[in-house]
DNA sequence: CGAATTTGACCCGCGC
DNA sequence: GCGCGGGTCAAATTCG
């Protein structure tokens, strides 16, 4: 049911203007006002500009997982071994589809419906192997057509789709999330 | 056939 | 101390 033959150019972040000349642009983010980027962690205190209504707020704990220890692999070290000063990055795009393509191959990993919202916050991760990238999408139940992708850590491979102007966004995002 | 996706169950942290 | 919420993983299923 979720198969959604829209394939979203670029248009997502152009509300308006920038009729063609939007691609491959080294714009900024700062240059669309509809998207807000939060970056941090521990606080969780996610930029809900404009709809203040999702409560992303709380621990980022990711202790859920390690409930199978079949096997020592190295796991649950992030946030135990160090403070791993993961960045966040929280964007609101308005956009129809909730799944920005950004170049990457994300993986489904769970879905969980969210209390003030009536619809459900999708959790998706990079299928790369050592890139434990999360991402996570949340609509507000406000605007369906808002869209709050929430990325968590940095992609330490290339991007294995080419996405027309995206690349440089996710460099943009990059360079802003660099710590 | 392989990979990606789906749904349910389980666990952890915090609140009360 | 117990309950709630949120988050993650695992297995099964479906799509390509």
């Amino acid at each position: 049911m979720e198969s959604f033959p829209i394939l979203f150019p670029t248009d997502h972040f152009s509300s308006s203007s920038s009729p063609s000349s939007l691609s491959s642009s080294s714009a900024s983010f700062v240059r669309y006002p509809n998207v807000i980027a939060a970056h941090g962690f521990g606080s969780g205190s996610l930029a809900d500009a404009g709809a203040g209504e999702s409560k992303l707020s709380g621990s980022v704990h990711g202790g859920g997982g390690d409930q199978a220890p079949t096997d020592g692999l190295t796991k649950k070290k992030s946030a135990k071994e160090k403070k791993a000063r993961k960045p966040r990055f929280a964007f609101q795009t308005r956009s129809q589809v909730d799944v920005l393509d950004d170049g990457y191959r994300w993986r489904k990993y769970g879905q969980k419906a969210v209390k003030n919202s009536k619809f459900a916050r999708s959790y998706y991760r990079c299928t790369h192997q050592g890139c434990n990238v999360k991402k996570q999408v949340q609509r507000l139940s406000r605007d369906e057509g808002m869209v709050v992708t929430t990325y968590e850590g940095m992609h330490t491979h290339p991007i294995q789709k080419q996405t027309d102007n995206f690349e440089d966004i996710l460099n943009q995002m990059q360079i802003y999330a660099n710590f």
